[in-house]
DNA sequence: ATGGTCGAAAGTCGA
């Protein structure tokens, strides 16, 4: 593409062919930096969203996604959880969680950004982009069925499911796409082993149901039917990935009005060293 | 290989 803005070829500027978006929990962005740049120039992502960049706000190595031509906006409070947005389409309205979101132990954790992206064109040049809501989220664990953190995430499950249906009943043809670690496997396929997952977290009934609320609201789970029976994470201890021992609990819910096109989850990022745990899910939207 | 992990922080916890 000449650098002037003057297209060659076709007479008409090249219209933008949607938008590629992708979500991964990247198990901090200090140690993952260099392989998620390499990720979203690879797989020509438009939009990022991060989860459990594991660093404060300050801390997010702002440069390399500049370089690479993204903006960012993050939230991260410590070393634990954080989630981030970048864009190279446009990024704005920046939310830090949303609406109701439960407290932990008195602290309201950095488990959601929500932002405005697709509304510029990459680099300047074509058609604008058609925009939309990113929620990049991260909910809670649970760590086991009668600890206050899995009462703790189904209260956070619980206000998203509220909170998504007052966005809708602000603006029932508002795309928004709520994407992240749900860390909640809804069918026993998404398991490796529902004997392995007997009393723990993940697979519970109120944790699935919990889920549902998301669907229920109005936010239809997308990248199933074009990605079917594949994992999204695998533990690091005990072999998990060369047995391919996973879980599937990253997920892309999208709004009624928003149409999702494609989806691929990129098993190969788990591979080699220094690999998150998780694997980016990608979805397009045209 | 008969037991196998990471990351951030800080002398341990969370996943």
């Amino acid at each position: 593409m000449p650098a002037s803005g003057q297209v060659t070829g076709c007479a008409a500027p090249h219209s933008v062919e949607g938008m590629r978006l992708a979500t991964w929990n990247v198990n901090s962005i200090r140690t993952r930096v260099d392989r998620v740049i390499a990720f979203l120039n690879d797989f020509d992502i438009d939009v990022l969203a991060m989860q459990e960049i594991k660093c404060r706000t300050d801390q997010f190595p702002l440069l390399p996604f500049e370089e690479a031509g993204y903006e960012v906006a993050a939230h991260g409070l410590n070393q634990w959880n954080g989630v981030a947005i970048a864009s190279r389409v446009g990024l704005d309205g920046v939310q830090l969680g949303f609406p109701g979101v439960p407290e932990y132990e008195g602290v309201s954790e950095a488990r959601a950004i929500g932002a405005r992206v697709g509304f510029a064109p990459q680099g300047g040049e074509g058609e604008l982009a058609d925009a939309l809501t990113l929620w990049s989220l991260y909910v809670p664990n649970g760590r086991e069925l009668d600890h206050p953190h899995y009462a703790y995430k189904l209260a956070w499950f619980e206000a998203l499911r509220a909170a998504g249906i007052g966005w809708l009943q602000a603006d029932g043809d508002a795309k928004i796409a709520l994407v992240g670690d749900w860390n909640v496997a809804p069918l026993d396929g998404d398991v490796w082993s529902m004997d392995f997952f007997a009393g723990k977290t993940h697979v519970s009934e109120p944790e699935r149901a919990a889920l549902r609320g998301i669907e229920e609201a109005g936010f239809r789970e997308v990248t199933r039917e074009f990605a079917p029976d594949q994992y999204t994470y695998w533990d690091y201890q005990q072999l998990r990935f060369p047995r391919n021992e996973g879980m599937r609990i990253d997920f892309v819910h999208a709004s009624p009005a928003l149409s999702v096109s494609g989806a691929e989850i990129v098993r190969n990022e788990r591979k080699g060293k220094g690999a998150s745990d998780h694997v980016p899910v990608i979805f397009e939207v045209p």
